[in-house]
DNA sequence: CGATTTAATGTAAACGATTACATTTCAAAA
DNA sequence: TTTTGAAATGTAATCGTTTACATTAAATCG
């Protein structure tokens, strides 16, 4: 069903179809109220693609994230969409598992598809392809989660938070204290809070070449259960997203450990499924729905004739910590037990 | 950047370069290579709206889902991306938060966006507008996780399932089973799950009163330990999916329960998460990426003039039972105790 | 070598909307 | 009544592809 058979059934021209949809005030209400009952009765609804070829709006934002399987990026998806859908916009979002080719597949896919405008969470920004051809082919993009002094982005300052935890955990008593990341060369994320980490401890002294680094795919719960049963063992444990988190207590588990009796394990991203755990995730929140809604208003703004989208229109949202139960005072034990 | 330009700058007509990418070997080695060449070093990307505009072809599948905060979907979402790429297809995903107004405000976004089809989990074949309205303009699609006899749809037997789960904990020594289930008029997999719990507690003689209905949004971890604070109260929980139990077993830890000691709780859905929980998350499991997989499939042979899609190429998939940890033997105590 | 097939390329008409511009209608002003 | 301007509507070009059909060039054959 096309404006033409709507045109012709209600005895209009094309032009005055259009108008009703586009311009109402510009038709008579009588033939508005005509060609509306008409249109409605045929089930038309107008071509999208035509109407984004004609006007070259297509009013649809792409979203590039690494999966969907973590929550975290589920929960920043929902504020996207909410976000875009209150502006007008569509979203058309696709997932890269965390692979520089299928970054760009998805770029390229989205430039197809005439999107207006991304945000993106991309492994590296230093490093990605898909990010350089965006900035060449002068799309409106907005990163999502990275930290990059070039590029528009709307993030927590996660070496800060991780910096503030390993503190807090040193305040708790925890001395030794291990990193559970995931793979560092595949996340800035990842890099950025194990920066936090080694800064944090070496500020207090400790030693901070507890290091285990894990595929994001992976399960990886026995190798974190084997890290657990080096000795002198951690007593506290900083995983760099919740997931890793959820497996370290399962690994803790494994390994016959109690936590947060014997182990404290920290995680990062305050996905709301935390919440509900027992024991509750201790965790470094972030506002993963806000990070959405906010890189979409930037995108939006800029869309409609705002500020540029530089790096001066970066944000940084503040984190929180969520005190949960997987954390606590660490054990007054002698090493020897450890 | 379009075809125009680069047929200009590489001395052809447009009708070369499209050649070039559709019907390569219609044209000669050397202009192709040529041509391919600048289209490369001019970043020609083939506009995606005039291609689905003269073709009537966009290449693209809706993907209508509740949400995607609840696993089960982004998991489901994953099989049919990774099913739809693989068959040269693209995908245009929405969720509706299970509002049936959503589902149509969804059905027709898709619709104006030109999909050749959709893959869709409605809250309810049998009251669904927006599936109304996809039979009346011969749209093919699929249904994923419905269950029902005029449509087309990929589902396990969630009935039978709960049945047998029934079963399963009866002969684990357990006799006061109470239900946990979403609001049953949101979503027509919480009315087969409580059927079939029904249905089994009735085979064994056991009352089915216990029923505990929650709406699909909130924590209702306060409504669960209520439930749990009831004398005498269940020795075991059937949670109508893994997020419920999740909570449940929050629940129990609220009201003082230890799980499985106290209480026996297991889920449905069979989200990967729940296999990193402790403890371990007793669940049946349904194959969330095949579901989806199996949807595109289907969408795609009807597509490409294979079978029409009518009710009895529905696929009902094999359900499976993860033991886990959150489920055990009752306990052997006098009814006083409970 | 001319005739005829085959391969390579080009020309121009769609697809379904929007919109600048042209035309018609009609009421108010002269 | 004629003029004038605004309001309502219509005509036709355009967006960037694909593709049927026309044309040209090259190859094969008698």
């Amino acid at each position: 069903m096309n404006i033409q058979e709507v045109g012709r059934q209600a005895g209009v021209s094309v032009a005055t179809v259009s108008r009703v949809f586009n311009l109402p005030d510009k038709v008579s209400p009588t033939t508005r109220a005509h060609v509306e009952q008409i249109a409605k009765s045929l089930g038309y609804l107008p071509n999208a693609s035509a109407r984004t070829l004609r006007t070259q709006r297509s009013r649809v934002l792409g979203v590039v994230l690494p999966t969907l399987l973590n929550p975290v990026f589920a929960e920043c998806l929902d504020g996207i969409a909410s976000s875009a859908t209150a502006a007008g916009y569509a979203i058309l979002p696709i997932t890269t598992d965390y692979q520089l080719e299928q970054e760009d597949r998805a770029v390229n896919l989205l430039l197809s598809s005439n999107v207006e405008g991304m945000v993106l969470v991309v492994s590296n920004p230093d490093t990605s392809l898909a990010l350089a051809r965006l900035v060449e082919t002068r799309t409106p993009y907005v990163l999502a989660y990275n930290r990059h002094p070039d590029h528009p982005c709307v993030s927590v300052d996660s070496e800060r938070a991780v910096a503030e935890l390993v503190a807090r955990l040193a305040g708790l008593g925890h001395r030794r204290i291990a990193l559970v990341t995931g793979h560092l060369a595949s996340s800035d994320r990842a890099l950025q809070r194990s920066r936090g980490f080694r800064q944090g401890m070496q500020v207090l002294g400790l030693d901070a070449s507890q290091v285990l680094e894990v595929p994001f795919v992976s399960t990886a719960i026995s190798q974190i259960s084997d890290l657990l049963e080096r000795k002198p063992r951690a007593t506290a444990l900083v995983c760099s997203n919740d997931l890793l988190a959820i497996r370290s207590i399962r690994a803790a588990h494994v390994a016959g450990l109690s936590v947060p009796r014997d182990l404290s394990v920290v995680g990062f991203d305050g996905i709301a499924l935390g919440e509900d755990l027992t024991p509750m995730l201790s965790t470094i929140t972030q506002p993963n729905a806000d990070i959405g809604r906010h890189s979409v208003a930037l995108l939006v703004q800029a869309l409609s004739g705002g500020a540029a989208l530089t790096s001066n229109v970066s944000l940084s949202l503040d984190h929180g910590f969520r005190q949960g139960e997987s954390c606590a005072q660490a054990a007054l034990l002698p090493n020897k037990f450890l």
